[in-house]
DNA sequence: ATAAACCTTGGAGTATGGTCTAAGGTCAAC
DNA sequence: GTTGACCTTAGACCATACTCCAAGGTTTAT
């Protein structure tokens, strides 16, 4: 079994972090010692890896908390169901990319009319471009 | 002049966002009545379409801050230096994009190695995956 | 036996961009 | 002269994902 900080250093996140996803329900250690100390077992190494696996593919803690309840009854659950999952997260980031796309073309727009010369700005298109009233 | 809620209303922004603004010095009324009341004149209003303006292309209220600055001393300021400042947000946006992008590629790896079956989900390559050592 | 290194808890603080509430003051209309 | 719409303030609250702190208990090594 291992301590707080052993698994810390095994997953490279903090203690304050394995203790923070505790406190939010995602990982809880299967015992603690005569003294209160958390003793994880490798089961639960897993369920950490699992959520860093996750974070690191963009899901948000709250999506990881579905994903793990869908892991621990996936005898009750189909592969639909999860793909589901999988492919509405990936129609949220097609959104958010969207949405940077349009900005960077807007910050684009106002980079490429703007002289970038060394005269003071009062002409500046980029300022006056921003004064406008919003469409 | 303006009170906060007319403003407010053409602007199409709450009263408290208004408030919230000139909390986080980004745009004071140029006058208060005799019973305190905030009052706008066109200047300001001008001064909160810019904000919105910057808004909607993506700036964050901490770099509007910095670029009504600009604005405000654009005497003394370049062409360059404004340029300058929206090519930076250019760099981060693609920043943005780039991750975005590997994690829309990471997510559509994993759909598309589940079958989406409706039998149990025990042998889900979904799930396995994210159950590996994450690198 | 004592110091370092570890563990516990609860709660506050960080950044972002607001929203909402309470308790009260002001103003215009009817 | 009172109702309703407006205004004021300070401060709490929302989500997101931690990080840090204080005050204390435990374990380990020398
Ligand atoms: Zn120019
Ligand atoms: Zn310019
Ligand atoms: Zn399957
Ligand atoms: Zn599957």
């Amino acid at each position: 079994m291992l301590k707080i900080g052993d698994l810390a250093k095994l997953a490279k996140v903090s203690r304050d972090t394995l203790r923070f996803y505790e406190k939010h329900g995602l990982i809880a250690p299967s015992e603690r010692n005569q003294a209160g100390y958390r003793l994880y077992s490798d089961t639960d190494a897993h369920r950490v890896s699992f959520i860093i696996s996750a974070k690191e593919v963009g899901f948000t803690l709250n999506e990881i908390h579905q994903l793990l309840e869908l892991e621990v009854t996936k005898d009750e659950k189909s592969c639909q169901d999860i793909k589901q999952f999988v492919d509405a997260k990936i129609d949220l980031v097609n959104q958010r990319l969207a949405d940077m796309q349009r900005i960077k073309k807007s910050l684009q727009t106002l980079s490429n009319a703007c002289c970038g010369g060394e005269e003071p700005a009062t002409h500046c298109t980029i300022l006056e471009a921003l004064s406008e009233q919003p469409s």
